[in-house]
DNA sequence: CCTCTATTTAATAGGGCTATTAATACTAAT
DNA sequence: ATTAGTATTAATAGCCCTATTAAATAGAGG
């Protein structure tokens, strides 16, 4: 254990590794503390609750997985061009954390309760993220550009194709028998497909 | 309690049900128990373990999961209206099994071990369903009919679309506050627009 | 060196869970 | 009606988990 860091903080860091790999349920302050290297009663002495100490994780991870929604606009670009930088961005940061769709599926469903804290989060930043580019899709559409297409649905596709290979990775790394850097290589080649797939799905 | 069911019956009734919505591990033998109005022992006295019980519900499962992708080719339809039929005999079956994405997916990153009776079940299907249609598809490539796309592409943004949806139900309907009829109307045009997506990204 | 506070550990209460066992109810056949 | 076999329950052992408490230890400042 390198000391320069604080248990404090190595806890926190273990515990974030092992609710990523096994959710909420499967991951119990004993192992983290195991993992820490200390006293399980320090988890609690830091944390209080299990449960706070999946709250500190869960937030800032939550942060994470929304920022990757969000990219800077250059104006000078086209929608196209904008819209290609969106899809990439949020590849990139699912890729950088492949645990992390899980995670927020698994607690959506099975800690029902813990939607409210998602919904505060995306709620605060789906203004941001929705309604400018809700509106330069209608203009775009207006020009004929594109086909008509709702944002929600044009999210949800972007969402559902960028999130889906890492949720399925154990089962495709089995069964294409895929060591970690060719699964890595095959992310990015999917990358470039869902890009494809999606931009050339809004052709008008 | 019908009691023209018998109690094994409706203990895997239950046990279902309860899987489905929480997985593996937050499904205790004394809730199934509860919830088919029986005694705990008598869980453990028909299916002896937790884990036997949850591998008689899941293969089951499994097989539909899988099946979702088969369908009766008629030969004399385009290939195109083949592949739409696929994609939305796969959302329907999803549809009817709205909570087995979850499970699937849960149970494939939180118990790995897991993995390997999904891959011979998968396996065994995939023949089947894949070497037919990557066939017919390189022969529409060939013919210029669609633009070059690998089967697994193809098959992952099939899965993906129609999958995610149901990942996503708690989300949605909170967000977007509706009731389940209302998120089926939802879902039903989702399954519109993820053919609309595949077979518009499809074009050459 | 002593004291005060922050950190860490040992011990344990209390609860839920799985699995097992022994005892009891039920059913059908002789 | 008795018996044999199946279905069901009550009771309980043994685990692991969370959380709490009290005690031990370390480090900083006087």
């Amino acid at each position: 254990m390198k000391k320069d860091k604080s248990m404090e903080k190595e806890i926190l860091i273990h515990a974030e590794k092992l609710f990523l790999k096994k959710g909420f349920a499967l991951t119990s302050t004993t192992e983290i503390s195991r993992e820490s290297g200390c006293n399980q009663a320090l988890v609690h002495y830091y944390f209080r609750t299990k449960e706070k100490l999946f709250e500190a994780v869960f937030q800032n991870k939550l942060i994470v997985f929304i920022s990757s929604f969000l990219q800077i606009d250059q104006s000078n670009i086209s929608f196209e061009e904008k819209l290609v930088g969106k899809i990439e961005t949020h590849f990139d940061v699912l890729y950088q954390n492949q645990q992390l769709p899980f995670l927020i599926i698994n607690e959506l469903i099975t800690n029902p309760e813990r939607i409210a804290a998602i919904k505060i989060q995306v709620e605060s930043n789906v203004q941001l993220i929705y309604s400018s580019f809700s509106r330069e899709l209608e203009a775009e559409i207006e020009k004929g550009n594109i086909r008509p297409i709702s944002a929600l649905d044009l999210f949800l596709s972007i969402l559902s194709l960028n999130i889906n290979i890492f949720l399925l990775k154990p089962l495709l790394k089995d069964i294409l028998s895929l060591d970690d850097e060719q699964f890595n290589r095959m992310a990015e080649e999917r990358k470039k497909e869902n890009v494809r797939t999606i931009i050339m799905s809004l052709k008008p």
